[in-house]
DNA sequence: GGTGTCTTTAGAACTGTTCTAACGTCCTTG
DNA sequence: CAAGGACGTTAGAACAGTTCTAAAGACACC
């Protein structure tokens, strides 16, 4: 398939992304990415990024969707969080922050850092690094 | 089946927390129950159990592993965790605290509550109820 | 253009969980 | 006690989200 002619500025700051991440800026990584992207913070599951594809004429299989979603997590494109056993959300903000999660929706927003303060952390087993502090709260809506 | 003759006080402890939860006791209930509440607080997933059930000759079915856990859930006997999107762990601690997730093993250990303050809560937009504050500190080991 | 590596894809497979529908248990009430 | 009914258990099928497979496509490099 052809690339349109003209390639919005949106376009190239993605391209870029996927270069430096090292990630080859295929088709259907570019439409992807441009979709997580292009509009400030997001969380999104593999379903609802399949089916905004779907919507703007984006053909991808779902397994792309998932490969994509994987390889942006591993090069810190995307933040990968586990909230309702059962599904995974991809969140395109990586800085260290926290989210309300409501339950009815499923829906999640983001807690900037420094709302939270943890006090005089218990000692991590065996010295062991630590590599992510999530919190997580859950409201009844 | 038959009853033993002796049953412990452990067994006596659980019928009774089962009958206070508004729950019948019946025989394999309390199996289970015996075997998640017997020692001290435990992070158990439902394959865990219902091993754990075989290996005691507590013969249930899978089904039953599930409906007791979330029974005993919706009743406050139990708390539902969801750390690794696909896996959920009922905890035999049902007060505030917060937990270690060692990556590596998939074992979850308690933390104290007041080892962690939350300050300055930002709006809980709407004024939404909230339900519960989970903190998982997630270390490499 | 040839060659090797990476990517995409459809659909099958997998896995934890829930559902179905039949059967069991036991309490209630006459 | 008998009959009825509410509740509980069960095997296996179904389901949903995700991952795997194997083959085809795209593309970089020579
Ligand atoms: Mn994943
Ligand atoms: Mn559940
Ligand atoms: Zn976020
Ligand atoms: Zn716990």
């Amino acid at each position: 398939m052809r690339q349109k002619k003209t390639p919005a500025v949106a376009n190239v700051t993605v391209l870029e992304r996927l270069r430096e991440a090292g990630l080859r800026p295929t088709r259907q990584r570019l439409a992807l990415a441009k979709l997580l992207f292009a509009r400030g913070h997001r969380h999104m599951s593999a379903e609802e990024l399949f089916n905004e594809a779907k919507t703007h004429r984006v053909n991808v299989s779902l397994a792309t969707v998932y490969n994509a979603l994987h390889d942006f997590t591993e090069k810190g494109l995307l933040r990968e969080i586990s909230i309702d056993s059962n599904i995974s959300y991809f969140d395109t903000n990586t800085g260290n922050h926290h989210h309300f999660y409501f339950e009815r929706s499923g829906q999640l927003e983001d807690i900037s850092e420094d709302h939270i303060s943890i006090s005089s952390l218990p000692p991590a087993p065996g010295g062991a690094e630590i590599s992510r502090v999530d919190v997580i709260i859950r409201v009844k809506a």
